[in-house]
RNA sequence: GCACGGGUGGCAGAGCAGCUAUGCAACGGACUGCAGAUCCGUGGACCCGGGUGCAAAUCCCGGCCCGUGCUCCA
């Protein structure tokens, strides 16, 4: 089965065909840390989790690379207004980083270059790009000349030089930069008094925003390399400057064989942004949602689609991701987790699953198959069937629902919750084993009304009676 | 304005030429003193107008609407 991926640069989706058969590299561009990550950052990052782990399920061996930009304007901003070092700023926010990522279960990349220690491969692009005649040196800085390549200009987001020379002309001369063209982007920013700078043939000062970027992929992955990733909003014109700093500092193209972009997090179908007001970080998020429901959430929809962000799908999640749980769990507890692969209904599942899933990493057609093996899997475990049949459906659900989506937790983790459950249920089951008799007696009696009242002393306790055919059975909220 | 994505049932959200998406909600039934849970079942959709096809939510053209981008941004 063909694994197709949508790229942005050809608008369409082709076959993944590696440069090396068998191997994948991939960059995603990770976060600039001058504030702690959103919900954005988390999308991002679950988006290129999951295509990472699919193509390791699939047997590529791959080599993912995120990298932090961790020194720009913003950095610097927030440094100077606090008075501290622009490195404890971006240190502090890749903390939190790490820290909510690895709560979402995002498994860590191969390496995370960063731009502070990147900067000898940076100067020596620039200085590559320069005697290339590429780039020009001017009062203020290194820059790019776009019209040293206009043919690249576009590439990814259809945009002509003369729509953006419509859309921003004139700039140029308010701002005193020494470019020669408002398109021409910066390579080297000479320092400014009290900036954080580095050593160059230039003077001192440090990277443009979209080099740092070519220099660490062609430091880790090299010259040409399978996969390049990040958020819609950096196409513009983050990553058309990548294509032309790569492209003609090394000259060949393409560089990168497939551009793949993940879609933006609405709030309440309203952009989320700290000026709406509805800005959620991380941690905001995490105080309201469990981290694996919260990640059920962002894969809710295809990575390329934008996601909404409410309350409706939150909870929507939170029934569904829930129900795999207390199934998961249930299931690991009672039977252990075994080779699906003999069971039929089980096989199916997963060929759709994977067709889903070649087909542009799409989670949402993924997501209706471990709906549908939930389902069964209860089913299995209310009507006691054979434990091969329970074991093998754990099994599925570990392998497609924890290995390639991230969604469950570790086996210790879903045992120790059925574990906790039922050490809870003990603690207070004479209690209530004793409440349920005298119920029963005063049901046998059609004595409802003391009948209910029990029921809510119960439902006071935390527990919920649910009458069945065989007597009542009960559970905790 | 230009570019790129979209517009699917009450809601969320797949499908992207022919075959029930799915989940939540609703409705009917089984069970039940009631409630709940569970199970079985039902209805309901493809923005508008043209076109191509035996066949279009799915392809093409035109229009309307929404989102994002247009050098801060995942």
């Amino acid at each position: 089965m063909a694994l197709r991926v949508y790229d942005t640069r050809s608008r369409t989706k082709r076959e993944l065909i590696p440069l090396v058969e068998g191997q994948i590299g991939i960059y995603a561009c990770g976060i600039t840390p001058y504030s702690p990550s959103h919900i954005g950052h988390a999308r991002q990052a679950i988006a290129f989790d999951i295509i990472v782990r699919w193509l390791r399920n699939r047997g590529f061996q791959v080599n993912y690379i995120a990298n932090f930009t961790d020194i720009d304007d913003k950095i610097i901003s927030v440094s100077s207004e606090e008075g501290v070092d622009f490195l404890e700023v971006a240190n502090r926010n890749i903390e939190d980083y790490f820290e909510v990522m690895d709560a979402l279960n995002v498994t860590r990349a191969n390496e995370y270059p960063r731009v502070t220690e990147t900067i000898p491969e940076i100067i020596e692009m620039v200085n590559s790009l320069i005697e290339k005649g590429h780039a020009y040196v001017a009062n203020d800085g290194v820059y790019f000349e776009i019209d040293t390549a206009p043919e690249k200009y576009g590439q990814l987001t259809g945009q002509t030089l003369e729509m953006v020379r419509e859309g921003a002309g004139g700039r140029v001369d308010e701002t005193g930069s020494g470019k020669r063209d408002h398109r021409d982007f910066a390579l080297w920013k000479a320092a400014k008094s009290g900036e954080p700078n580095w050593e160059s043939p230039w003077g001192p000062g440090r990277p443009g925003w979209h080099i740092e970027c070519s220099a660490m992929s062609l430091k880790h992955l090299g010259e040409r390399f399978d996969i390049h990733g990040g958020g819609t909003d950096l196409m513009f014109p983050h990553h058309e400057a990548e294509i032309f700093q790569s492209e003609c500092c090394l000259g060949h193209e393409p560089v990168v064989q497939y551009w793949l972009h993940n879609g933006m997090i609405n709030v309440n179908g309203e952009k989320m942004s700290k000026s709406e007001g509805n800005f959620w970080t991380v941690s905001d998020a995490l105080q309201q949602v469990d981290p694996l429901v919260l990640r059920y959430t962002l894969i809710n929809a295809p990575y390329r689609q934008p996601v909404d962000f409410n309350t409706v799908m939150i909870d929507d999640s939170r029934l569904n991701h829930g129900r795999l749980l207390r199934a998961y769990s249930e299931g690991l507890s009672i039977a252990g987790s075994g080779d699906w692969s003999s069971n039929p209904a089980l096989s199916g599942a997963a060929e759709r699953f994977s067709s889903g899933m070649n087909d542009d990493f799409n989670t949402r057609v993924a997501l209706v198959e471990v709906q549908s093996i939930v389902k069964e899997l209860r089913q299995l475990i209310d009507t006691e069937s054979d434990k091969s049949d329970v074991s093998a459906a754990v099994g599925w659900l570990a392998e497609f629902a924890g290995g390639v989506l991230g969604v469950l937790p570790t086996e210790e983790e879903a045992l120790s919750i059925t574990e906790s459950e039922a050490a809870a249920r003990s603690a207070i089951s004479s209690d209530v084993e004793a409440l349920l008799e005298e119920r029963e007696s005063a049901r046998e009696s059609k004595n409802w009304s003391r009948a209910d009242e029990i029921r809510d002393e119960l439902i006071s306790m935390g527990v919920v009676v649910e009458d069945g055919s065989e007597g009542p059975t009960w559970r905790i909220e």
